[in-house]
DNA sequence: CCATTTTACGCAAACGATACCGGTATAAAT
DNA sequence: ATTTATACCGGTATCGTTTGCGTAAAATGG
């Protein structure tokens, strides 16, 4: 089945004229007598008549829509931030189509140029855990493609970027442990290459230092795939917790990971905070009601995806190539709870 | 800026052919030479040539894409639904432009009707928590556009419909609660004309039927926005909990109002399950872990989104206007934790 | 060696909408 | 009576691609 809709031809043929005074009818050219501009709006209002966007995209040489690529949009976090996003777009009449990734470097690549492909006028990325490559984005950056890096960020300049302080999130994480009495804190964070992993990790180092507590490497931990599948986080956490000199707190850094710790803990029978203390990025809105209630960093998903979309619309509907690019970073939150507060350990 | 791909003609300039015989080439027809076809199809890879969509969405009069209309995408279960709709639109060629109605009915019609004239070929759509007038998507469906409706289904006929087994999920965690020792037991359900309101309600009064317990019209209660806000369900659970006969039990209906009931009887310091029982529906894959872990109804979320998306695409690519039209109702399950178990009351 | 077939390609229309370039009719000015 | 202005509208190219039709040149047949 085709669901066909009226055209411009449709009209033109019914009342006699031609598709030109049709069409300049419809955009209240002043040429057009206002006897027929009133005839041919009245007949495309009784029939309900819509432009066709694709004749007008094939035209005008753009879609009006805007890709959107992220590791996977059942994350509260992505599915938080393509939320902002589709809130901008829907604003300046733009739609967006989403693509994943699950953290797959193929399916990215792949993603990406299908994305192309699909002439979007843009993109909004954030690249896979497992990408440390950024050629197949370079490339369709440096062809014209409007693009803005978001999250995990590339590090190529003269791109618009949108992202937390990742460092200062960890930094502060780390401290809030330390305050509370926390020593031997470990980290777990995502694939070694991206762009908040590296900025986690180096927030976390400075706390350490800051508050003399020499850093044991052994104490960081990268999940390949961050998270995605809970094995990881399992076998990261079983190595970590039979150690001698095992950890008596945990910073997840993922929304992945943090469930996965805490399900680990769970199942394992560790208790937090008394075992293990945890503080954890999710963007979960109910993470004050899990036992223990979890101290989690919040990122401002919403506001991010907001950002990014206006960042791109702008750069979309420049008539000069873009000079001047955004390095947009937002602050996190902390909110602290009792799965990072230091108890007398329980029997 | 714009992003400016190659197209079949300028192939055609740089070879000195014509583009039909370019066009030929590269869709390998018997009509062309050998070595023209190599060096076309050599040029076209060297240059990464992909035909415009546009161009040929114009000309086809399709343009492989499909829309999703859901109330909202940072919602667990639709962010599921969503990720099993786009697994299945990537293997076919699809891509997926998503819609919000953030529970509204205004929003909900002007969604349709973008996502419509925005030319996509078919819509899954799952209506606001406002709509009791379906004629917006009638009128559209009668025109020829391919529809599914999806867990908040329609109620007219000759339509593809995928949702879960309702009323058999509210039957069974009704039974539960009863089986648990639970007597006085209230529903909390979403906005009332929703087929899914109407067969879980149905569930539960059945359930309380069978077990000769007689049901209390007072004992349920309706959001009209399905507990996107929390406000909403705040009121109804202090009207609930300020009754003289207040109920020993709660079946939340939706994943918001799950969380909402939760949150409030942590604020209120309402011992779950002891001062009052909880069954939700929900798909957060951590109910495990609240506290206390939560009895759940889970929704194959994933699962359907799949489903619906292969009807519709079947759909779609049918030659004959579809005739026989399936009602797919999936099971949910009902994982059972602590927060519906009688205990003897704490302090 | 001429007639016929085959091969290999080009031309042009079509999809829907827009915009430039014209054209005609009426009225006003010279 | 002729030119000029104005109002109103039509023709056609264009975007990128496909496809039916036409045809020149090459190959084949007798």
């Amino acid at each position: 089945m085709k669901f066909e809709a009226i055209t411009i031809k449709d009209i033109a043929k019914a009342l006699g004229l031609s598709t030109s005074t049709v069409s300049r009818a419809l955009r209240d050219s002043y040429e057009i007598s206002p006897e027929t501009k009133e005839r041919v709006i009245e007949y495309a209002k009784e029939n309900n008549y819509r432009p066709n966007p694709i004749a007008l995209s094939l035209k005008e040489k753009r879609s009006s829509s805007i890709g959107v690529l992220v590791c996977e949009i059942a994350n509260s976090f992505f599915s938080q931030a393509i939320n902002g996003i589709e809130s901008v777009a829907q604003e300046k009449g733009y739609n967006v189509i989403i693509a994943q990734s699950k953290e797959d470097f193929e399916k990215e690549v792949s993603s990406i140029q299908y994305l192309a492909s699909r002439s979007v006028d843009g993109i909004i990325f954030s690249v896979s855990a497992e990408t440390s490559d950024f050629s197949h984005i370079q490339q369709l950056y440096a062809r014209g493609m409007n693009m803005v890096s978001f999250d995990r960020v590339v590090d190529f300049p003269d791109i618009h970027k949108v992202s937390v302080d990742n460092y200062k999130a960890a930094y502060e994480a780390t401290t809030h442990f330390i305050k509370n009495g926390f020593t031997n804190i470990a980290c777990i964070a995502n694939a070694a290459f991206l762009s908040i992993t590296k900025e986690r990790v180096e927030g976390y180092t400075a706390a350490l230092k800051e508050h003399n507590i020499k850093l044991n490497p052994d104490n960081i931990f990268y999940c390949l795939h961050g998270g995605l599948n809970y094995e990881e986080v399992e076998q990261i956490m079983s190595k970590a917790m039979n150690t001698k000199k095992k950890p008596d707190a945990i910073l997840a850094c993922s929304d992945k990971i943090t469930t996965g710790v805490m399900r680990y803990c769970q199942q394992e029978k560790i208790d937090i905070p008394s075992k293990i203390g945890l503080v954890g990025f999710s963007n979960l809105d109910l993470t004050d009601l899990l036992a223990p209630s979890l101290t989690v960093v919040r990122q401002p998903a919403y506001e991010m995806g907001r950002i990014a979309a206006e960042l791109l619309i702008k750069q979309i509907e420049s008539k000069r190539p873009t000079t001047s690019f955004e390095d947009v970073v937002i602050a996190t939150e902390l909110h602290q709870r009792a799965s990072s507060e230091k108890t007398k350990s329980k029997p």
